[in-house]
Formats: structure tokens, C-alpha cells, sequence
DNA sequence: CCAGACGTTGTT
DNA sequence: GTCTGG
DNA sequence: CCAGACGTTGTT
DNA sequence: GTCTGG
């Protein structure tokens, strides 16, 4: 799943990577984006892709309180579209959320380890995003946004069962449109196949507090798939 | 009809 | 807001 | 995702 | 154990 990001690159770095109108205006670079921090989601706009720093944690128009965004963080893409806290944003909502990383806790033996996830060339990610407007009792917006997840692809599966739905090319298009149809949707929803480099980092990275570069610090080699002929506990 | 839920991950 | 369960 | 709280009365 | 906050 992904409940941990990372965007390190620069207002100017992001714009120039999605060709956007105008230099979003976010605090950068980040290394540990966490539920209910505020992040950059990307739009369709006038005539072309706008930015704008929402925070994470979809919060449905609905709900009483926005504490409601921390059980939101993620939606499964296997049932985005029934889900009463998602199903109005997915038809109308679809965002993108630009990342250059995520981090996955390799389940196993405690204490569990922290990977980092990123291409080895370092191109920006475009996950599938939902967003969302709530109102406050004063009437004032609070606009949030979630991630969708998928099965884990085979090159990522023995550290975590799930991952967000990593979106490439005419797929980012398509998510965006306003008339694509929800098969069309549907079909760009599915892991991403190219492996990426599985980085174990420093633990500094599980307290959301901590932003700095610390959070991608290496600690040994990254990580590969086990070798199917040494699986021998299986 | 009203009341209560509305979510994911992981763990068991 | 909308659906499910009682 | 992980970390940290989880409570009230009364006093400062 | 479970919920909330970051």
C-alpha cells in the first residue's frame, strides 16, 4: 500500500515534468509526505494540467469531521468505483499525484524495515489520485485527496502484498478525462510492471515529522526478489 | 420507517 | 448524501 | 504508513 | 486493542 511519499524535486522540476501552465507553489523538495500534510495533486484545468497543495486523506463531503481523512488515505481500485466515500470523486475527481518515490515497510520481523521505492533513472511518478471538497462549519473548503492502490506487481510482492497504481503516458490522459468511461478507467488500473529499485532507508523516515533528506539515506544494498530455488521454507 | 455506516492495511 | 440492516 | 494517545477534575 | 494525528 502507500501511506508514505516522497516528491524531492524543486516547483520548477515538477512543472517542467508534467508541462504544467503556471509553477506550483509547494514547500519542496519533500522526502517524507505523510497522511493529512498538505501535497501537490495535479488537475486538468483550462487547457492543460494545474497544481494545487491539498492534503492527503480524502475527507467524503458527508462526513462530520475531517479526522474522517486518516481512513481514507488509500482506495482499492478493485472497488473504487461502489464505495459510497469514493464513488462520486472517481466518477467526477480523478487527479494525479506526482511522487518520485514511496515507501513500503517490508513486513516480516520486527522491527520492520523501511524501503524506499523509486525508478532508477529518478523519473517522476504519476500516481492515481481521487479528490474531494468538504465544507467546515464556517463554510471554508478543505479540498483533500487519496491514492489509489492495486495488487502488488510480481518485482515488489515479497516486501508488501499491495501498491499505488503507478499511471504512464496516454494512461495519465485517459485518468484525467472527463469522458472516458469507467472500463476505460478500469483497465489503467493495474500494477506497474517495470521493476523499480527497492532501497532500504534509515528508520528516520517512520516519524512523519521528519522531513530531511535523512528519511531516502541508504542503509546497505537494495533489495532483491528472493531467487525462487532458495525459497526453501516454502 | 429510523439508525448507523460509509475505509484500508494488516493480522489472526 | 446514500445505502444497508433492523 | 508509523507514533502516540487512550481521562477527569482542578489548578496554573 | 483501536483510534487519531502527522
Amino acid at each position: 500500500m502507500c501511506g508514505r511519499y516522497s516528491l524531492g524535486v524543486t516547483p520548477e522540476e515538477l512543472a517542467a515534468a508534467f508541462e504544467l501552465d503556471e509553477i506550483p507553489s509547494f514547500h519542496a523538495p519533500r522526502y517524507n509526505i505523510a497522511p493529512t500534510q498538505d501535497a501537490p495533486i495535479l488537475i486538468r484545468g483550462e487547457d492543460g494540467l494545474r497544481a494545487g497543495p491539498v492534503r492527503w486523506g480524502l475527507v467524503p463531503h458527508w462526513a462530520e469531521s475531517p479526522a474522517a481523512g486518516s481512513r481514507h488515505i488509500n482506495a482499492r481500485s478493485e472497488t473504487v468505483a461502489k464505495r459510497p466515500a469514493f464513488r462520486d470523486a472517481f466518477r467526477s475527481r480523478r487527479c494525479l499525484v506526482p511522487a518520485d518515490g514511496f515507501y513500503e515497510w517490508q513486513e516480516g520481523p520486527s522491527p520492520k524495515q523501511p524501503v524506499w521505492i523509486h525508478r532508477e533513472d529518478r523519473r517522476l511518478l504519476a500516481f492515481a489520485g481521487l479528490w474531494e471538497r468538504w465544507r467546515w462549519p464556517d463554510g471554508g473548503p478543505l479540498v483533500t485527496f487519496t491514492v489509489l492502490t492495486t495488487d502488488a506487481a510480481p518485482w515488489i510482492r515479497f516486501v508488501h502484498d499491495r501498491m499505488p497504481v503507478i499511471l504512464e503516458g496516454d494512461d495519465r490522459l485517459l485518468w484525467l478525462d472527463p469522458e472516458a468511461t469507467p472500463a476505460e478507467l478500469k483497465s489503467v488500473l493495474r500494477p506497474q510492471s517495470e521493476p523499480m529499485v527497492l532501497q532500504p532507508v534509515s528508520t528516520v523516515v517512520n516519524r512523519a515529522t521528519n522531513e530531511s533528506a535523512e528519511c531516502v539515506r541508504p542503509v546497505g544494498a537494495p533489495v532483491t526478489s528472493p531467487k525462487p530455488e532458495l525459497r526453501l521454507d516454502l
